[in-house]
DNA sequence: TCTGGGGTCCTAGGACCC
DNA sequence: TCTGGGGTCCTAGGACCC
């Protein structure tokens, strides 16, 4: 029995949601991104009045845009000056990840009516096991593969139910073919495809389209002379390993080939929390010490809060700084045992301060906190234990 | 017009233990 | 006096992803 993978990603789905809120915006160039100045502003005739993204000077991000304003160039993850100079008329709205997250939960509650196997993949995304949703096998009208297009469909629908959103599918038979199809038909797309379909649906796709090859690893491919998957696939497995490394190399072949037995993960733990802050302008280590520290003490104190609501504790404390010239060094320091306490953090993110040149202006500074458990699952620190009676005789080794 | 914030995983060297 | 080798933990940096 064939395994059914989905990955389904929501269309530009922050701007989406702000569509909602702000209907008279559909059919504009709209950008999301930086702080909160830009809110919209409610006039007295009932109208609102937006800002441009002209208007906007600082260091942020555009984090989405409408389709109509990525015609004009702007993507996410470019500088808002940058996409000022762009699309200069662009309405700019602020991010309101309150407001992505409670509609996270709403879309992926209506997956879950339909697939209850959900790999959790951020707020837009998320991977599901079809294989054993009722009437995915099933063959419709001769068509081995109706029954699982039927109950993506029927996703899709759901999905735009409980949300208003449209989001694209991808459904193949794992994890890495779904993800580059849900891509290959947006917005509001479907996509199903088998193994026979790789030679023509996916290696004419950019090598940068496989998640996992980012860009020092496709400028890399490239200088090889190596553009789109097929070109990849045509390439020796030995021959790879040579040029990435044995785990990458031999990846990069697989991957190529459209194999991934990666399963649908649908419970993982947290690993680490952090906080991190850019500065709005570069600040000296002596000269701006005082606002440093108190920034510096805040991110320890929001770790230490987001720890404690999500009911974690952990025992490596780092902190991370980014220089004006865009270096960053990070330092670490693993406690005797697990904390949550914003003093205790604060305290060992200052040890792993002193340990760094601070010779430059600072962009930014984060703090994070590793090694995380359960805090229910942590024995309580009690009463030191006797220590075990000394082995009388130590086996030699040899 | 310089490049956000929150994560995961991998690599690699050194300490330390058996 | 020098020689092995495996395993785990710690730390730093980097690639990559959403």
């Amino acid at each position: 029995m064939p395994r059914y993978i989905a990955h389904l990603d929501m269309d530009a789905f922050y701007a989406s949601v702000e569509l909602l809120r702000y209907p008279d915006l559909r059919g504009q160039p709209v950008v999301i991104g930086g702080g909160r100045r830009h809110q919209p502003a409610l006039l007295a005739d009932g109208t609102r009045r937006y800002a441009r993204l002209a208007e906007y000077a600082g260091r942020g991000v555009v984090t989405t845009a409408t389709y109509e304003a990525r015609a004009l160039g702007v993507h996410s993850g470019m500088g808002l000056m940058k996409a000022a100079a762009l699309a200069p008329q662009a309405i700019l709205l602020p991010t309101d990840f309150d407001e992505y997250r409670r509609y996270s939960r709403l879309f992926k509650a209506a997956v879950a009516e339909i697939a209850p196997q959900i790999e959790d993949r951020g707020i837009d995304e998320i991977y599901m096991d079809l294989t054993d949703v009722p009437g995915a096998q099933d063959a419709v009208g001769g068509d081995p593969l109706g029954g699982v297009r039927a109950v993506a469909r029927a996703i899709k629908e759901n999905v735009r139910r409980a949300t208003g959103l449209t989001c694209s599918i991808g459904v193949t038979p794992n994890k890495l073919l779904s993800k580059l199809c849900s891509d290959l038909d947006k917005p509001d797309g479907l996509t199903v495809l088998t193994e026979a379909d790789i030679p023509a649906r996916i290696w004419p796709l950019p090598a940068r389209r496989i998640n996992g090859i980012g860009p020092k690893a496709n400028a890399r491919l490239e200088a090889l002379g190596i553009r789109t998957i097929g070109e990849l696939a045509a390439c020796e497995r030995q021959w790879l390993v040579e040029h990435f490394g044995p785990s990458y190399g031999a990846w990069l072949h697989e991957a190529a080939h459209g194999r991934d037995d990666r399963p649908v993960v649908t419970h993982s733990e947290p690993k680490s929390m952090s906080r991190e802050t850019t500065f709005e302008r570069d600040l000296h280590p002596r000269a701006d010490r005082e606002q440093l520290g108190a920034l510096f003490t805040r991110l320890c104190e929001q770790v230490a809060a987001d720890l404690a609501r999500k009911g974690y504790v952990g025992r490596t404390i780092g902190i991370k700084l980014r220089f004006d010239d865009f270096r960053t060094v990070t330092r670490d320091q693993s406690l005797p045992s697990p904390t949550d306490d914003a003093r205790l953090i604060r305290h060992a993110a200052g040890q792993c301060l002193k340990r760094v040149t601070l010779d430059r202006r600072l962009r930014l500074l984060g703090v994070r906190v590793g090694g995380l458990r359960r805090k229910e699952e942590v024995a309580r620190p009690g009463p030191p234990v006797a220590a075990e009676p000394s082995a009388p005789y130590t086996l030699p080794l040899f």
